[in-house]
DNA sequence: ATAAACCCTTGAGCTTACTCTAAGTCAAGT
DNA sequence: ACTTGACTTAGAGTAAGCTCAAGGGTTTAT
């Protein structure tokens, strides 16, 4: 039921380095110390790992991120905020969603065009930088 | 069919620091200079700035995107990396938006949660981190 | 002809998010 | 006892991508 660093580490793919550096920055204000001074991560600790990663991954800061661990702590006075931050959050997931379908459609339409080019050995751009 | 820096800002919304540090990276090998020194873009640059704008959204760095560019100035003995380029990015993006679609599910399920809990007054975690 | 609003270059500075170094502690195995 | 390996701290260093400051030039309107 607890954790090393190191095991967190390869469980994650953070390294250590990075474990360390986001409690130091508040973001794992749950994980232990046992009697020699060792982090024991939880798993609930590694629960927290995988809301900081979504977050992180939708484009929050750490510092946004930080924000949101501070109101956890604050309790129910900070419900609302919480649920405005996953609301703003969607709404970023959501625009990152339709800007990557966009860039696909770019990018399809580039592989076609060099498909081309490389099966003829060179590129004929329309009017059209490539 | 000639625009300035700012115009370009504006267009972009880049800044123009940006649009000068991207030149000053070899990101903007065409945009050519007025008799005052002034830059002019084309329409032609204008293409540029939205694939950069494509391939820096999809996680390819500066870097990568000026290697692109070297490959494009080099010629038709390049086609194949560019195409293996722009393969490989349309692997990213289909990663990129797995994992959106995983965090979006995440979210969306913090949203359920936090609204019966701000419409509760109070957060009741089930064995769950919140 | 003078001010406002642009533009220029060089080079330094900033932010984010790590990443590493140095010096040391601790527990387990041989 | 001693080595190995994983851990600790504080603090320095790094890379990417801007962002700004200083000092100056040009264009346009009044």
């Amino acid at each position: 039921m607890g954790y090393s660093i190191g095991q967190v580490a390869k469980k994650t793919g953070l390294s250590v380095h990075t474990l360390r550096y986001y409690e130091k920055e508040g973001l794992l204000p749950f994980v232990r110390k046992n009697g020699s001074g060792l982090r024991v991560f939880s798993d609930s600790d590694l629960g927290w790992l995988e809301l900081i990663e979504c977050l992180k991954e939708t484009g929050l800061p750490l510092k946004g991120i930080k924000q949101y661990i501070d109101w956890y702590l604050e309790g129910d006075s900070t419900l609302q905020q919480r649920l405005d931050m996953f609301k703003q959050q969607k709404i970023r997931v959501e625009e990152q969603m339709a800007k990557l379908q966009k860039h696909m459609n770019k990018i399809n339409y580039k592989i076609e065009i060099y498909t081309k080019a490389v099966a003829e050995g060179t590129l004929h751009l329309e009017k059209e930088t490539a």
